[in-house]
DNA sequence: TATCAATTTCGACGTTCGTAGAACATCGTA
DNA sequence: TACGATGTTCTACGAACGTCGAAATTGATA
């Protein structure tokens, strides 16, 4: 019997205080997935589907339940389109200066390496 | 005709420039290596076999070398044994307040998903 | 109601990872 | 020279990972 008013399974977040370093380490350990950071870190948020990255739909939903379940992003309903953001806020509790320090690190990089290569204004 | 000196192959260690971030982040998104990291921001340099950690010798030496590749840690050559510290300076040259912030981070975690479990003088 | 757009789930495939045992190399010492 | 201590390399194996296509689900729209 499937419930309305959510799409599909409600999806599972951690609590701030469940937040585990190791994962989020693991789940920032990749250009696709650092790269739906680093644009979050510039626009609050964001549809899935608009990300600038070049793979698969069944692909980028994959990484989006690694950073969920991570603890690094949330998810909000709006008509048939799931918007994406960061849980700064979470993580600066557990984590204080992490995630700052991390997407500041990634704006430096190099970007060929990103996924795609789509770049986006980094205001 | 192996050139005396060294241990084998001397080692290949990324310069500070080349140092990934995406690679430092899978370096220490693993419970036996951020023990390591952790034991040599208390201590500054350590034997390769006195880390507090439940490996093989083989496994510690893989660590190892994925530390190293990354840019995470220096060997130095003593005798029969060979000391490991952090590259905390180049680290904090490339990506400044990483290192601390995540090392930081993981201080605060709970210590039983350590490999090993063995526990280090905080200092 | 049929259809489209957005997203997730499932199954599959090839690659990378963490692990350990065996063998080897090097240094200090008996 | 032989031996023990210290690490590394090689090989292998199961688990996890990143990727995709196909199918399914949901909300909006025709």
């Amino acid at each position: 019997m499937p419930r309305p008013g959510r799409r599909r399974e409600a999806p599972h977040y951690p609590d701030t205080a469940d937040i585990d370093l190791l994962d989020v380490l693991h789940a920032l350990a990749d250009p696709t997935r650092m790269t739906i950071v680093r644009t979050l870190s510039v626009e609050p948020e964001r549809a899935c589907g608009t990300f600038p990255v070049d793979v698969a739909p069944s692909t980028l939903s994959h990484h989006f339940k690694v950073l969920r379940e991570a603890g690094v992003i949330r998810h909000r309903e709006e008509a048939n389109r799931r918007l994406t953001m960061l849980r700064a806020a979470d993580l600066e509790e557990r984590f204080p200066g992490l995630l700052s320090t991390v997407v500041a690190a990634y704006r430096g990089e190099a970007v060929e390496k990103v996924a795609g290569g789509g770049e986006v204004r980094e205001g």
